[in-house]
DNA sequence: TCCCAACGGGG
DNA sequence: GTGTACGTTGGGA
């Protein structure tokens, strides 16, 4: 009675609206979605950029926020909207319960859909309610309330959207208009959407970590399309034309403000901008007292920090950390495995950020500011790459924005596991499914303690091999889902099925209808096979993108239903997935081998094998009769061939390593995976020597011309002959020294230049050499600076850094770690 | 062998 | 803001 009164008031409140020639239907893209508590009311607030270019917001005050029941008996609807708390002295109770019909995993089910006033007392109504026996099931009382809105009105982020609507006041720096009805009826992409990438340099004296307290931020860099910039507040002589300069740090961050508000960018972007950039800004601001309010509704920049989870927001403007969705998202399909900007740009854009010794900026910036053009250029250089990195990941993201339906801002935040809950919370609607609880801290725990059969894995004979071919089986999970009915639902549950190929598990999926999971699993493989046929008839990188996403939202399904945080979590769903996965790898395996070929390494979705004299015509042939064999929409993809490739043995024993070789591409580079021996924080004679040797092994096939070059490296680093910078170790401080429980080199580094009265603390990196003598490590490590040309402990960098780095492919050629020693006429290597 | 600290990205 | 959650790896005990 309620509900009709209401609507009725609605529709003449309307229909005199419109009689006044009040209203107006705008349409825009949605970029950013937010919502404030106005009047004791939520209010949801859509920012988005109008047909016609103008920036706008539009409002919506009339959703209610609410979570579902399912209860046990009759009486739960009336105990429910009797309930009375108090929530620090304010009265909350549940403004009405509704009955609806609903599916809870396949199954039909009568639902409570329980409405409160705001969404925070969802949560307050769910704690009264959760230890009640008469209900079987609370949930959907943790969904964020924005994301609800966007899922119940259908609304898909930068798609144009249709809104009749009032323009109102509300003091934002954007007309605001209020909605009376908002739609989406076109599938129209905002595609241009104004980019603007950020950068900035800060003050870091020699060694000394990150330290936005301290240290002022010297200059940022703005790259946007016909628009780039660098503002310093240091002035000198430049011929850039991009450079401004200004008085002082405080002008910096005004005309920092400024820039963005003139620019008006829907969307910022920044290399690790969440975890550095904006922070860094914000703390220097706070110092200075000024207010970042760059939010279109004139809200401040607000940075969060919890754990590792690092993010700043923009109301109104979508920000972008390039770095969070190449490291998350994107990183399936690099071949990296190192994520900063350099190696991440080389390989999407093959170029680098500008070669400079960064270490001397603070140096520079102190005693020889002429010298500052070449940092003022770094500057722009990595805006411009992160630009760069934006513009090629763009269409990914959109695509995945258009599946999932959340805004940029949540989807380049979010990992696998979280995108994929989110479009089955998306979808569920569609389907009549309400989505099960989250885990709670016991559920988790015990989820967690369970574990499952990973895929098959064929370990490699280490050795050094000619023409590998190599199949990729990527999408073997989502199609054994989708064609094999896998889901919660399903899972032993009447009607007929096949059973799964496990051994001492006995679990069947009933295939009489399609279920939930599946179909929607279905649909993403079926979306992608149409844009493969579309790119038959021309490639185009927008299409890629579009085939990439799809692909990466569809492999994650199977982690997902593994995952101990996922909602639909389901344990014998993932086993039965993997045991398929082995059944089929396997199938493939003992076909190449009735072939002739010789199978190297399989491991899960890959398959690598020599030609043996084979073609590499036989090699594609093989594929395509094997995929004829498969059912549904399964496939093994011809991945490609590599002239050459070693395969090293693992840390302990001979057996091969899982997911540790390097591959010679037809091209000439090396595709590297697992060689972890040389890190960031390794020698740089460790880094050498390895890249050397792989280039020597694989591109000249010459095992004795690398040996002989590490024989030398070797030779020179007892004969002193290597440059101390080449020792250099790099460990950064975490902690201050005293927390320090257990003592490391760099700790105890650090604890003396402590006493030499260096500033050193949380963040500091300590540079440090091993010098040569008796005792222990930590007592040897010296500062660079301290220690004399040569005076370094040959046998730590031999024992230590260089030999590790190589020996698992000097083993390989057949090698041991003695031969390398003795050869060289000296005693032999430690123990190994 | 197990467990805990380090590390990532950024300057 | 109906939240805020790492995941891997190496070294030391």
């Amino acid at each position: 009675m309620q509900t009709i009164y209401k609507y009725l008031e609605c529709r003449s409140f309307k229909y005199a609206q419109i009689l006044l020639k009040k209203m107006s239907l705008l349409k825009f893209y949605p970029i950013d979605v937010t919502y404030k508590i106005i009047d004791d009311k939520p209010v949801v607030m859509l920012f988005g950029k109008a047909l016609g270019g103008h920036r706008v917001c539009v409002v919506d005050e009339d959703f209610e926020p609410y979570l579902y029941v399912i209860p046990r008996n009759k009486e739960v609807a009336d105990k429910i909207s009797k309930i009375q708390v108090d929530d620090k002295g304010t009265p909350v109770q549940v403004v009405r319960v509704e009955n609806v019909n609903k599916k809870y995993l396949g199954k039909v089910v009568n639902v409570l859909k329980v409405f409160t006033k705001l969404p925070k007392h969802l949560l307050i109504i769910r704690d009264v309610i959760k230890d009640w026996d008469i209900i079987e099931l609370i949930t959907e009382y943790d969904i964020v309330f924005v994301r609800r809105y966007l899922i119940d009105k259908n609304i898909i982020p930068f798609t144009l959207t249709d809104v009749e609507c009032e323009k109102v006041d509300m003091g934002f720096k954007v007309s605001t208009f209020k909605i009376k009805e908002i739609k989406q009826d076109s599938d129209e992409i905002f595609e241009t959407p104004k980019i603007l990438a950020i950068d900035i340099e800060t003050y870091n004296p020699n060694g000394k970590g990150i330290a936005p307290d301290v240290n002022p931020v010297l200059m940022i860099s703005f790259y946007g399309e016909d628009f780039k910039k660098v503002i310093t507040w240091k002035k000198f002589k430049t011929e850039l034309d991009y450079v401004e300069f200004v008085d002082g740090e405080v002008d910096l961050i005004d005309k920092f403000k400024e820039i963005i508000e003139k620019y008006k960018p829907d969307v910022v972007c920044g290399y690790y901008s969440d975890g550095f950039d904006f922070p860094y800004i914000q703390t220097r601001a706070k110092k200075y007292k000024i207010k970042l309010d760059l939010g279109l509704d004139g809200s401040e920049l607000k940075c969060f920090k919890r754990g590792r989870f690092e993010t700043a927001k923009l109301v109104g403007i979508a920000h972008i950390d390039v770095f969070k969705f190449i490291k998350r998202i994107l990183r399936v399909n690099l071949d990296t495995s190192m994520f900063g900007l350099n190696d991440v740009a080389y390989e999407l854009l093959g170029e680098k950020k500008i070669d400079v010794e960064l270490d001397n900026l603070a140096k520079i910036w102190d005693d020889e500011p002429e010298k500052l053009s070449k940092f003022c250029e770094y500057n722009l250089h990595d805006s411009y790459l992160t630009y760069k990195l934006l513009q090629k990941s763009i269409a990914n993201i959109i695509e995945l924005v258009k599946i999932v339906g959340l805004p940029p801002y949540d989807i380049i935040r979010m990992g696998f596991s979280q995108l994929v809950e989110w479009y089955l919370l998306r979808q569920a609607p569609s389907y009549g499914e309400i989505a099960p609880e989250q885990p709670h801290s016991d559920e988790i725990r015990r989820r967690r303690s369970l574990t499952f059969k990973g895929g098959f894995v064929f370990e490699p004979k280490p050795g050094l091999y000619k023409n590998i071919v190599v199949y990729d089986f990527r999408s073997l999970y989502p199609s054994i889902i989708s064609s094999h009915n896998i889901s919660p639902a399903t899972l032993n549950s009447e009607g007929k099925g096949e059973q799964v190929p496990l051994k001492d598990e006995y679990y069947w999926f009933s295939n009489e209808e399609k279920a939930f999971i599946p179909t929607l699993i279905e649909d993403i493989v079926k979306r992608r096979m149409r844009i493969k046929e579309i790119m038959k008839e021309g490639n185009n990188a927008l299409l890629e993108a579009r085939s990439q996403s799809l692909k990466i939202l569809a492999n994650s399904f199977y982690g997902y239903l593994g995952f101990y945080a996922a909602r639909w979590y389901s344990m014998e769903c993932a086993r039965s997935t993997t045991a398929y996965g082995r059944f089929y790898v396997n199938k493939v395996i003992e076909g190449a081998k009735e072939q002739g070929f010789n199978v190297l390494y399989a491991d899960t979705d890959s398959c690598f094998m020599s030609l043996e004299g084979k073609t590499k015509q036989d090699a594609e042939k093989f594929a395509d009769e094997i995929n004829e064999g498969l059912p549904g929409v399964m496939e093994l993809e011809y991945e490609g061939h590599y002239p050459a490739g070693i395969f090293v043995s693992a840390k302990a024993g001979t057996n091969g390593a899982k997911k540790k070789y390097a591959l010679l591409t037809e091209k000439g580079d090396l595709k590297l995976r697992g060689f972890e021996a040389v890190r960031r924080n390794s020698s740089q004679i460790a880094k050498e020597v390895q890249g050397k040797v792989l280039n020597i092994v694989l591109k000249e096939d010459d095992k004795e011309k690398a040996m002989k070059y590490v024989r030398s490296v070797l030779e020179d680093l007892r004969k002193k002959r290597v440059d101390n910078s080449k020792m250099i170790i790099h460990t950064q401080l975490t902690k201050d020294t005293s927390d320090y429980y257990s003592i490391g080199p760099h700790v105890a580094v650090a604890s003396r230049m402590k006493a030499l009265g260096l500033e050193v603390g949380p963040g500091t990196i300590i540079h440090y050499i091993v010098t040569s003598g008796g005792g222990i490590i930590r007592d040897r490590s010296k500062l660079p600076e301290e220690v004399k040309q040569g005076n370094y402990d040959a046998d730590y960098y031999i024992n230590n850094q260089v030999v590790p780095a190589i020996e698992k492919i000097f083993e390989v050629l057949g090698y041991t770690r003695e031969d390398i020693a003795e050869k060289e006429g000296q005693k032999k290597l430690g123990e190994f």
